[in-house]
DNA sequence: AGCACGCCGACT
DNA sequence: GTCGGCGTGCTC
């Protein structure tokens, strides 16, 4: 019989996949996408995943074998394989690194796998070797012992073949009990049994309590609760600690059937305890939009949902995932971030319970895996979670929901993989032949225009629910304001005058200014030195609340000189606003008003974005000053306006998305301002009134805010007119990274035209964590040939790589960066 | 990635 | 004389 051949996907990031021979005694339960136990590099043992099965024979080497199976069916499905060949060829990435990225570490056991005896079995003392003799007397006494432990007594190149040896006899085995050892964090909750409720007058139900006073006491604190928030979990240990109950008496209570008792996971609760209004039904616009994301999913079409804020996006995604639902097939919902659960998870919760999941790259290592269990199990029908969510082993995937696609947090760029969360969950969606909806107030770019050439359907709704008028928009010439000395340090007379109105009528007002720190240099005015961070090529921002220096960039810190390093003169003074100084000077306006300030710096503390929250929701909080933070997931009844006093600053960034970025997040903040009311106010305090961003926010012309960024992109051959490829080229030594960037410049024209390449030359930040950095831009057609030029980068990458001296020269690549 | 091998400087 | 620095090479 041909011999059978395995390509495994080790969790190394390294090119391509190993050639293993599957024994004869494995080759009837193998299957691709199960995990196997390997043995690379002589005594290293990986955990890795089938890829692929052959009955190739490798020419070159000879193949080492499995040793053994660790799954019982595949971990992977078949979608995931095809999701991670896509992922890896066209973000040319290594396989090995989507797999690091993509399983939790106790799913991908390297030297730190468990092996434990088989119970019940005899042993054969006399045939065994010294080695094995060891080990199993070893786990006689032990039970677990991981592979790094056997290293202790057994020589490293002698492990692989002992292990293998006494699997073979069955005598041990792989522990694979991990993951079980496991339970999720959960909370007790309480509610009363609203059927019974229904069926039994409640003075019955008392009267049937009155020999019990405690046991009446706590139904009627519940039933107090339940009605006054009829949306809130009520908390068992809280509700128990409140009136000093026992177990006792709630397990009488539960068990007359008149308490009900359930649990939630832990983390998703913390976040949010507020209300949620109950939700109403669809309006005709939101009806007309269902109706219009039916028709696309019915063509096989995915769907862009732009929606303004409050427009209730939420509610027409609802919508969808209980369709979903009720047709058996299962959810995933994509946010950016875990901390934006809003509205929608406790709508979810009520209706879904135990069968929503949760996922992100903050659970710890066993709560990643007890997903992964339930996910399998099929347990969960609606996943909400980050980006990572898009590799949990789902079966029966039939709806993507990606929230606020425009948000860069999809596709960070300082974790590898580079990937673009959007993008990859329409491929994603595909293989699963489910559907998409991306849905946001600021689409992408590349987004309204593939809406527009009618690759995703476009599905707008453009009015708030409720006809809540959008907030209205003006333009405040800092200019004229300096002319005429009208102005107090960052703020006109004017601005300062509509803020205190609101002040006046108790309305609360949110400032945004997009800069951290209190100010962006510390420069000497006798020399002109200025604090550079000594790892990066960077200014550090000085913070003046814990009066130090920081690099933002590494997050080095330093104290502040009080004396010119260079000259030693005491002349330092400080330059570019941040947002502790506008907070600072806000405070100074207004004194007798409670100012506050939101941003990473600030809350970074423990609880501290909570109970900042609470204190605006109770009004405590009069203007709250925030860099882009207070855009996002801050939605208070009491917010009337919202003021940018440096609008400027949030368009002179070095980046062909600079205008883009700046439109989404003046809308978003905008989103904030009147939403009850109806009576928001947006000002913009600018030196350039006339800018085209500026006045087209001002008129609410979004259709041609998009025309304008799109003709822009067109002008300048950006996206989404040409796909864009990054090549960045990192190293310790200057001279060495500029020589290699120079020669890998050389080949690229050697196979590319001259207009498609753009350096290379030092990156914006030219040293990063001590690293120089040099970087190439590629700009490539779109279309049919742009697989055959991306083949031609490939091909110059790796010319580039035969190249031993530019080995330790590290190498990142970024496919529509 | 990560680990061994190998060739040059500061130490018992 | 050796210990250990990190440049280089290789892994099925």
């Amino acid at each position: 019989m041909t011999p059978t051949f395995a390509q495994v996907i080790l969790p190394l990031n390294l090119k391509g996949t190993f050639t293993y021979k599957v024994p004869e005694e494995l080759l009837n339960s193998i299957q691709v996408g199960m995990r196997v136990l390997v043995s690379f590099r002589g005594k290293k043992i990986y955990t890795g995943i089938v890829f692929e099965m052959h009955h190739q024979q490798p020419e070159t080497f000879v193949p080492k074998e499995i040793i053994n199976i660790l799954d019982d069916a595949p971990i992977l499905p078949k979608e995931q394989i095809e999701f991670w060949n896509w992922l890896s060829d066209y973000y040319m990435g290594n396989l090995g690194e989507i797999y690091r990225f993509s399983f939790p570490g106790s799913l991908k056991l390297e030297s730190e796998t468990y092996l434990k005896l088989k119970p019940n079995i005899l042993i054969d003392f006399e045939n065994l070797d010294v080695n094995e003799m060891y080990l199993i007397q070893a786990l006689e006494v032990r039970q677990l012992i991981n592979i790094t432990e056997i290293e202790a007594f057994i020589t490293k190149k002698d492990i692989v073949k002992t292990i293998k040896s006494l699997i073979d006899l069955q005598y041990i085995e792989i522990d694979e009990k991990i993951a079980e050892k496991y339970k999720a964090k959960e909370v007790a909750y309480l509610k009363i049994n609203e059927e019974k409720l229904q069926n039994t007058h409640l003075p019955e139900i008392l009267l049937s309590l009155k020999r019990s006073p405690k046991q009446q006491e706590l139904f009627l604190l519940l039933l107090e609760k339940q009605t006054e928030h009829p949306e809130k979990p009520i908390k068992k240990s809280e509700v128990l600690e409140e009136g000093n109950f026992a177990h006792a008496q709630l397990k009488s209570l539960v068990e007359k059937d008149l308490v009900q008792e359930f649990y939630l996971q832990k983390d998703r609760l913390e976040s949010y305890e507020g209300e949620t209004e109950e939700l109403e039904k669809l309006s005709d616009v939101q009806l007309q939009a269902k109706t219009e994301i039916d028709e696309a999913f019915e063509e096989g079409k995915n769907v862009l949902l732009h929606g303004v804020t409050s427009s209730g996006k939420t509610h027409l995604y609802l919508e969808k995932i209980d369709e979903t639902v009720a047709d058996g097939k299962n959810v995933l919902f994509l946010l950016p971030e875990i901390s934006l659960t809003k509205q929608i998870v406790q709508r979810l919760e009520k209706n879904y319970g135990k069968q929503l999941g949760f996922y992100h790259q903050k659970l710890t290592d066993f709560e990643k895996v007890e997903v992964w269990r339930r996910i399998k199990n099929n347990d969960i029908k609606i996943l909400i979670g980050t980006r990572n969510a898009l590799f949990l082993p789902y079966e029966n995937l039939g709806l993507i929901v990606v929230d606020e696609e425009h948000d860069s947090s999809y596709k960070p760029r300082e974790i590898s993989p580079f990937f673009n969360a959007k993008d990859a969950s329409q491929v994603l969606a595909k293989f699963y032949k489910a559907n998409v909806i991306l849905g946001s107030a600021t689409p992408s770019v590349e987004s309204y225009y593939a809406a527009n050439k009618e690759k995703l359907k476009y599905v707008y709704l453009a009015e708030r629910f409720g006809n809540v008028k959008i907030p209205e928009f003006e333009l405040i010439n800092f200019k004229e304001a300096q002319d005429t000395k009208k102005l107090v340090g960052s703020f006109s007379l004017h601005l300062i005058d509509e803020i205190r109105k609101e002040l006046d009528q108790k309305k609360q007002t949110m400032i945004l200014h997009n800069r951290r720190g209190y100010a962006n240099v510390v420069e000497c005015e006798t020399c002109g030195y200025v604090n550079y961070c000594s790892n990066c090529d960077v200014v550090m921002t000085y913070h003046k609340y814990n009066n130090e220096m920081k690099c933002h960039y590494c997050g080095q810190k330093a104290a502040k000189p009080k004396t010119c390093p260079q000259c030693q003169s005491e002349n330092l003074n400080v330059r570019g606003v941040g947002v502790e100084q506008i907070h600072e000077e806000v405070s100074k306006i207004f004194p007798d008003s409670e100012v506050d300030r939101m941003d990473v710096d600030s809350m970074r503390r423990k609880f501290a974005y909570e109970k900042l929250y609470e204190k605006i929701e109770d009004g405590e909080t009069d203007i709250i000053v925030g860099t882009q933070m207070i855009s996002k997931g801050l939605d208070f009844d009491n917010i009337e306006l919202v003021a940018i006093p440096k609008a400027d600053s949030l368009l002179y960034v070095q980046d062909f998305r600079a205008e883009e970025r700046a439109f989404q997040l003046i809308t978003q903040v905008s989103g904030r301002a009147g939403r009850m009311s109806g009576n928001g106010k947006v000002l913009i305090q600018t030196y350039n009134p006339q800018h085209s961003i500026f006045q087209l926010l001002k008129d609410h012309d979004t259709p041609k805010i998009y025309e304008h960024l799109l003709t822009e992109r067109k002008k300048f051959l950006y996206p989404p007119f040409v796909k864009l490829i990054m090549i960045e080229l990192k190293h310790r030594r200057e001279d060495k990274v500029n020589r290699a960037s120079q020669f890998l410049g050389s080949i690229l024209r050697k196979y590319l035209p001259e207009e498609c390449i753009l350096g290379p030359e030092k990156s914006p930040i030219g040293k990063l964590n001590l690293m120089y950095q040099y970087q190439l831009l590629l700009k490539l057609p779109r279309g049919k040939k742009y697989a055959d030029y991306k083949n031609l980068v490939s091909k110059s990458l790796e010319e580039f790589d035969e190249i031993t001296g530019y080995l330790s020269i590290k190498k990142m690549i970024f496919v529509d960066f």
